[in-house]
DNA sequence: GTTTTTAGATTACATCTGTAATCCTGGCAA
DNA sequence: TTGCCAGGATTACAGATGTAATCTAAAAAC
């Protein structure tokens, strides 16, 4: 496969930034900014410095849209998803996935129901369908 | 309540440290160099700063032994594990379990008997028992 | 047109991380 | 007893990260 599109390192506040972008599609600077200074308390200048960053190693891409730029997510969501969950996995349970679930679930305090959805999603091999948390 | 034991966050590299000292109970850092030098291909003198770190930041404690330290955990394991695991479900994921469920097995390939396992986890609540991966 | 905004570029700066090497000192080997 | 070795303490040093401020140029507002 021709394939190596290279899954960058995302750091924390990073992830905040990339799921709005993956939300969207597509967006403005000003208008990543318009929707986290509502959920977080970073400045402009630092959410437009993350941005950056995400650009630098390849997370974002743009394009100019007179004199502002339209970006958007230059690598897919779900893999970054599985690369973080992996290096998580490993790194803490050692690559377990049975006791980082019992730990969680332990200290979740879920629903019979939203039990039984994550039941079938492991019956199906991770299709996704309902919704619970 | 009167506890807050304060969980320091741990590194990459200091988590592969923590989980030899929680499997061991307390041990020297010579030994801890001696089952790190197998696994990892850290020299004696990254181990024995990782250590130290962990010491700062509160994840180890230590009691002299004649003239080396004999270091143990000083935090839970099992608490640190959840503060992380919910740390790392909130960031990556939302703070929802079942995407990250899904992404994960999809990406897994589990036997019919390795769901079967993480399928009791979930309805014991988390409850601890068979082994699979 | 001139001023004001503001997006992006550049610079800042402390802390954390990864990954050690060097220095110092007390035991242990000879 | 004396040199050597190994633990611990101190120092190193670059890159990542969190969190911005300042500079610059162009567009938007008047």
């Amino acid at each position: 496969m021709t394939k190596l599109p290279e899954i960058p390192k995302i750091s924390d506040s990073e992830w905040v930034v990339m799921r709005v972008f993956w939300a969207r599609g597509e967006a403005t600077s000003g208008e990543i900014i318009a929707e986290l200074e509502d959920e977080t308390d970073w400045k402009p200048k630092t959410i437009q410095t993350l941005i950056r960053r995400l650009v630098q190693k390849g997370a974002l891409d743009f394009e100019k849209q007179g004199r502002e730029y339209l970006y958007r997510p230059a690598v897919d969501e779900k893999t970054c998803e599985q690369a973080a969950s992996r290096q998580f996995i490993d790194r803490v349970f050692n690559g377990k996935l049975a006791p980082f679930l019992a730990n969680f679930v332990e200290q979740s305090n879920y629903s019979d129901e939203e039990i039984a959805h994550l039941k079938r999603i492991l019956e199906e091999g991770g299709t996704p369908d309902g919704n619970a948390d």
